[in-house]
DNA sequence: GTACAATAATTGAGAAGTCAGTTAATCATT
DNA sequence: AATGATTAACTGACTTCTCAATTATTGTAC
């Protein structure tokens, strides 16, 4: 379904406008995907980017600002998701020895078994992951992030 | 700032994954660049948005799954939304006549003198907009809506 | 026209997000 | 080492989202 469908719509101020328009309606609709998938095993999507955050440093831990830094979406409040994990006790976390304003967070094993079952039913589901071609999907971010460049006007 | 920067990391399971992941980030930062410039206006952007429908149909009154339909978000809850704007009365609600199940939503006055007031806001920050041309816009967009083609899998 | 299904909108309750302000620790300058 | 600035994390109050259940109305089949 082509956006103009999506939206109902014919009326896009200029192809900037209607690629925006574009890009808020696809997170949209994969977040409800990514959610939907993620329903059975009890977690957010927040939660779910957390976690694969904590694997790849594993065993490793990060501080909270260093999850942040990762996060898809840099508004999040850290601090409230990783209450949520520590009560699924999918996380540990503790004070840092070297500086002691940090929090060390690490993925525990209970953590990486939920993700490794959410692996293995993705894996099932790949073919229905994006529609593009390995090059459609590289240019696509290519272009994302030309469109992100530049960004300082007069209000920073 | 490239994706790998934005998310601290170059593990990505795949170019698909990768893309997503940077539509979501791209989504996310949009939004806080839109959501920033309406705050002075005191409008969410789904209240903004849903602004910007009802002029595209005015004079013309939309009932509230038009709306819905026509939203970015489709999971929005539409009724709060007009709650709000009807409180700021930049909309006009009544009982639709034909089917009464309706509400019929209609733009006021004072809601399209807030749009200009947006419009002339972002005449003067056109610059700003996405740094994009137009070409690379429509491939942006193209991309996008090939990306959601075929998602019809085993779940529905 | 009665019964049942479908649709449009609304509501309630709980979860999550937002944002400003606070606390505690560290850094930088003198 | 004392001062103030900065940083990391947290908290409270408030707003918004989410999702299932509800109400009112219309459509459909007999």
């Amino acid at each position: 379904m082509k956006i103009e469908e999506a939206l109902k719509t014919n009326k896009f101020k200029s192809d900037q406008h209607k690629a925006m328009l574009n890009i808020m309606f696809t997170a949209s609709w994969l977040r409800s995907k990514v959610v939907s998938k993620l329903k059975c095993y009890g977690v957010s999507q927040e939660q779910y980017n957390v976690l694969r955050i904590l694997r790849g440093s594993y065993p490793t831990p990060l501080c909270a600002k260093d999850i942040t830094d990762r996060m898809i979406d840099k508004n999040s409040n850290t601090t409230r998701i990783m209450d949520k994990l520590i009560t699924k006790e999918y996380i540990n976390k503790w004070r840092g020895e070297v500086d002691r304003r940090e929090v060390n967070i690490s993925i525990t094993e209970l953590g990486l078994e939920l993700l490794k079952e959410i692996d293995q039913e993705e894996a099932i589901d790949k073919p229905n992951y994006l529609n593009l071609s390995d090059a459609e999907a590289g240019l696509l971010s290519a272009l994302l992030d030309k469109l992100r460049e530049k960004s300082v006007t007069r209000e920073q």
